[in-house]
DNA sequence: CATGAATGAGCGTTCATTCAT
DNA sequence: TATGAATGAACGCTCATTCAT
């Protein structure tokens, strides 16, 4: 008889596991581009062919890492909205997008040197597009209910300073005081909100 | 026989500046390893030898567009230098980002998405983190001149606007409203210096 | 254990051929080169690898359907045989020729397809040499029989008529009128003998 | 300066030709499939990349090919077409059919070689059931002119002797006797005609 | 100065075949 | 008997670069 299917579900897993995972980090390290295809199957130790068996083609294994850490995204969000005040939604949303991060480091900086490359995957712009103007909308909700008298340019700023923080932690992970950057950003970017507080005592 | 020697040299900058110009186009378009040096050349009317006549090689193409592009940063730094006040030389600096990204768009783009790879060119990754942290250090310098109480945090957020809006531009030009952008964080981002001369009015 | 052992070489006769029927299916609508193990093991519902407990090879897969379908030939041309006049035996063997054309159109379909081929099959080219001699030769003694004046150039051309028509029908099964050429072919085919049998009348 | 533009076009016409030969060449002795671009190239004495200036893939050089030798058949047809009665046009299209046979064997070689395959070539089997169309037409035309009894059938007939013949012809060309096959064609395939022309005598 | 024919290494991908289970 | 994960060689093709003219 052939291999249980369960060995065979677990090998196809954890090929497929480690092809993500090589290849992500090959990407994130030289870009896309200039990761070749035998670079990532001499890096996992696997043959060419095999990546051939779980993902159709080049463009799909990337496609493959964007679906997986785009969900993160999406919860990010759903985080946020639980918030019980604008100020808190406000920094739940900032530490969530630095959470996430943290902990997909390399999917952002691949993500980050892919983004100004149009036709590298059909629908990864779109996609990436539609991201950006979601996070756009949902900031300046924010702002305009703590009560900002610009919610749209501080949306605009705040979205900046997220992205711009990102990509610069992602340049030098080791050294970039990330944790100190998020709470002056909190701290400074809620004034109003803060000022009043603060009044209120 | 002088007048040749002119007249050959001022054909060979106007052939070497064509080529430096339809490279920047197609590399911010395409992405530097997407375009071809078969593009470029049909592009610019002109045969693929010709441009290994100019440049020995593609990476040394991309060298010389950065190299053409990175003296604005040193200028637009030098006029930020002689503003009055630490708040004006902020302000400059700011203002001066801009400037040249609206000049240059092309070139941001692409340095943006080359940015993320290790690799792409030798010298690039080391002049780029040099400049890198020559802006941070400038940005430190000013605030802390204006008096703000965490200096070194202010400068990193800063400099994430800036690299942020940065792209947000470069991603959709025509829709993004930079000047009221810029306007909105030289407001934003002198609060101490703006709150002291309120209150010293 | 008897009846184990017949029912396992049933089911290795069954698997083989179904094998046998879709490689053969496959191999006629695409040709052999175009059609890979995988797109048959998946058409006939089994394994890649069960394929190589049938056959060796895609090779040998390839010679047991030739092999198959060679022995209607043998058998066609033994009836012919059988016919009690010269011109009957023409008659029988252009019939029979068509009959299994029908019965089999698939395989005569890849036989052309690759009979042009050097190569694709070691032993296959001298067995369709060997095949072909022996046509021309029956067919050229059936005619001789006949009272022909130049048996060996008719043979030729009832022969690459079989061929021909063989190739046009199979190009266009549903719309070639094989019966009604078929029947020209021996009412033309045999003057001679035609015009001698109704003169004797 | 450059190479002359003579002496460019003399280089693109002979490498242009080299390959065209080299690959008809090839592809008629082992089938297109199993004729790579490198066993062309080496046999050709250059390098696979050099093809690529030439022929934009593998499928627009088997379509040059093609292109290029079916400009014969049209010429043949017209050719056929000035005989100056019925039974001469037949005759001429019978043989002319047989001398761009001979003179271009290779390419009918692949020709019968590919006919079998769907989808070698999108164009490619249009243009061939076109041409096939029209040569039944033709030699339905020819017959009826010459007060055949069954024109349709007869056509059926010759066109499945020509393309019989050449197919034999092609497979042992050095062994086949294609002219005295062509006289016995022609002399049996009038008989209505040679009757009446020798009875009115 | 300028051309473009030519090269060769490397790319993404396919596929017949093997083998542990 | 049967599976399907895995291999490795070959495929069609691209492209930065060279060089005779």
């Amino acid at each position: 008889m052939a291999r249980s299917a369960a060995l065979n579900q677990q090998m196809r897993d954890s090929s497929r596991a480690l092809i993500l995972e090589t290849a992500l980090k090959l990407f994130s390290e030289h870009g896309y581009d200039r990761t070749s295809i035998k670079m990532i199957a001499e890096s996992a130790g696997i043959s060419q062919g095999l990546l051939y068996n779980y993902f159709a083609s080049k463009d799909e294994l990337l496609a493959a890492i964007f679906a997986q850490s785009m969900s993160d995204v999406q919860a990010s969000f759903a985080m946020a909205e639980e918030g019980s005040t604008p100020a808190e939604r406000i920094e739940r949303l900032v530490r969530g997008a630095f959470t996430i991060l943290r902990k997909n480091q390399q999917f952002w900086r691949l993500s980050y040197g892919l983004r100004m490359q149009q036709g590298v995957l059909a629908g990864l712009a779109k996609q990436t597009r539609k991201s950006t103007a979601m996070i756009r909308q949902t900031l300046t909700r924010y702002l305009r209910d703590a009560g900002g008298d610009n919610p749209e340019l501080d949306a605009a700023i705040l979205f900046a300073i997220i992205d711009g923080v990102s990509q610069h932690y992602v340049l030098e992970p080791t050294r970039y005081p990330l944790d100190a950057v998020a709470d002056r950003i909190i701290q400074r970017f809620q004034p109003a909100v803060a000022r009043t507080k603060r009044a209120a005592r």
